[in-house]
DNA sequence: TTGTGACTTCGAGTCCGTC
DNA sequence: AGACGGACTCGAAGTCACA
């Protein structure tokens, strides 16, 4: 079974540790990506749910794969 | 520069290239991942964008991890 | 710097069908 | 079996203000 609210929170949490080991605001990772930072922060906490579009923009900015960030993902979702 | 257009169609591909490579059909893929047909065929032909959760859920039907999905999708993408 | 609330727009996602 | 269309619902996507 597939649960919604734990990928989000696995993409938000994998989100801000590649983020925060950059050391980089989710303000300036919001420029980087084209995207709002109130968007930004709503990914990281597990509010919003992202598009495939969506991570890519973000691998943009986190200098990743988005193969690599899935993976990162996986390993923060109990399932995998 | 990330293309909409680009990232729905690499994704579309590489959807249909593991389903037809499982012999089944778009009907039966929706089932498995809990997705309507007219979806799932939208998604195939680039016409939507999959969310995260989508993804997940297709790879369950799909029986391949997310991350190996991502760098399939990544691979019919020029720009990786 | 970040989180959140209010708001709007548009597309993700569902359900019905026909060719 | 698959493409495609209409008509929906609801949440993603994006902006702004404030604590």
């Amino acid at each position: 079974m597939v649960k919604e609210i734990d990928i989000r929170k696995a993409t938000g949490d994998t989100v801000r540790e590649l983020r925060t080991s950059k050391n980089i605001s989710q303000e300036k990772l919001a420029e980087l990506s084209s995207l709002d930072r109130s968007f930004v922060s709503e990914i990281e906490n597990g509010i919003k749910t992202a598009s495939v579009t969506t991570l890519f923009k973000l691998c943009v900015a986190l200098e990743t794969k988005p193969s690599q960030l899935m993976k990162l993902i996986e390993n923060h979702f109990d399932g995998y």
